[in-house]
DNA sequence: ATGACTTGAGTTTCAAGA
């Protein structure tokens, strides 16, 4: 198989997304797509956007909820295996629609929606704390060719934030959640957009309040975690801060990653261009 | 400025996001 196009997208409702999500796919012509935030039940999603995506020639998985959460998976270099939700994963009470994984051109993938966990040591940060906990047996349980998508609901570092102090106290940041990504990682997963990118200032999601995306000001949670053998076929992985800017956007931005065919070919180290560091704003966080 | 914006449900204002 040749190149291919792995993308992932919190929309933030699929259904207020489609005048942005239908003209990106045709544009950036994905081979493989992890959305997150549907906010859809299935047969919705499938009325909504079925005849759409068939005609594109994507194949589709969908596990969503009629309200909150949903993921999905669109694939037009084969779609099996399907497997919707968290093997022995928590619920808040009940399980939530935040997992959906299938074999696409050989690849186990994951559509993953972490839950946010709201304020540090409340029960829903212990929920996301458990949630990613299960995650990480799933994948470790799974496939060598292996990667994980989606919306994790944690800045991995302080430099996957506009502004470190603007974060004290509140969730994405802590100790715990960073150690729980790790734990995930230690599987054997490597965060092919910072890899790509080591010293740049790269953002995948800023709140719609207060101008934070014209100032970028934002944060990294969206990732693309894929094992070594995926990873080693990486020759692009980017975030497309297009699909922030204009009309109707999501919060989040999608990122985007071209695997080579599997391969002898070695090509030698992806160096990125020089650049300056940014000097940082302080900047109050916009507060609920 | 304990604010700012956007969603879904469902009826009018709340919960959730991060």
């Amino acid at each position: 198989m040749g190149r291919v196009r792995v993308a992932t997208w919190n929309v933030n409702s699929v259904k207020q997304r489609v005048p942005r999500f239908l003209p990106w796919l045709d544009q950036r012509q994905p081979d493989v797509v992890c959305l997150q935030e549907t906010k859809l039940a299935d047969e919705a999603f499938t009325a909504l956007l079925g005849d759409e995506l068939a005609g594109r020639g994507y194949e589709v998985a969908v596990h969503g909820e009629a309200r909150w959460n949903g993921v999905a998976i669109l694939s037009r270099v084969g779609l099996d295996d399907v497997v919707t939700g968290l093997a022995d994963g928590p619920g808040f009470p009940e399980p939530e629609a935040r997992a959906v994984a299938a074999t696409c051109g050989g690849v186990r993938v994951h559509s993953v929606y972490v839950p946010n966990g709201r304020a540090p040591d409340s029960d829903h940060y212990h929920y996301k704390l458990a949630w990613l906990a299960a995650l990480r047996d799933v994948v470790a349980a799974g496939p060598e060719g292996v990667v994980v998508c989606g919306d994790v609901n944690i800045a991995p570092a302080d430099a996957d934030v506009f502004d470190p102090a603007a974060y004290v106290g509140h969730t994405h940041v802590t100790g715990p959640e960073r150690d729980a990504l790790a734990a995930l990682q230690a599987t054997g997963l490597r965060d092919v957009v910072r890899d790509r990118w080591p010293t740049e200032r790269v953002f995948t999601y800023w709140d719609y309040r207060a101008g934070m995306f014209h100032q970028d000001l934002g944060m990294r949670i969206d990732l693309v975690l894929a094992s070594d053998p995926v990873a080693a076929r990486v020759r692009a992985a980017w975030v497309d801060r297009h699909a922030r800017k204009g009309t109707g956007p999501s919060d989040h931005a999608p990122v985007i990653v071209d695997l080579d065919e599997a391969p002898d070919g070695d090509i030698g180290p992806v160096v990125p261009p020089p650049s300056a560091p940014r000097t940082r704003k302080s900047v109050k966080l916009p507060q609920s």
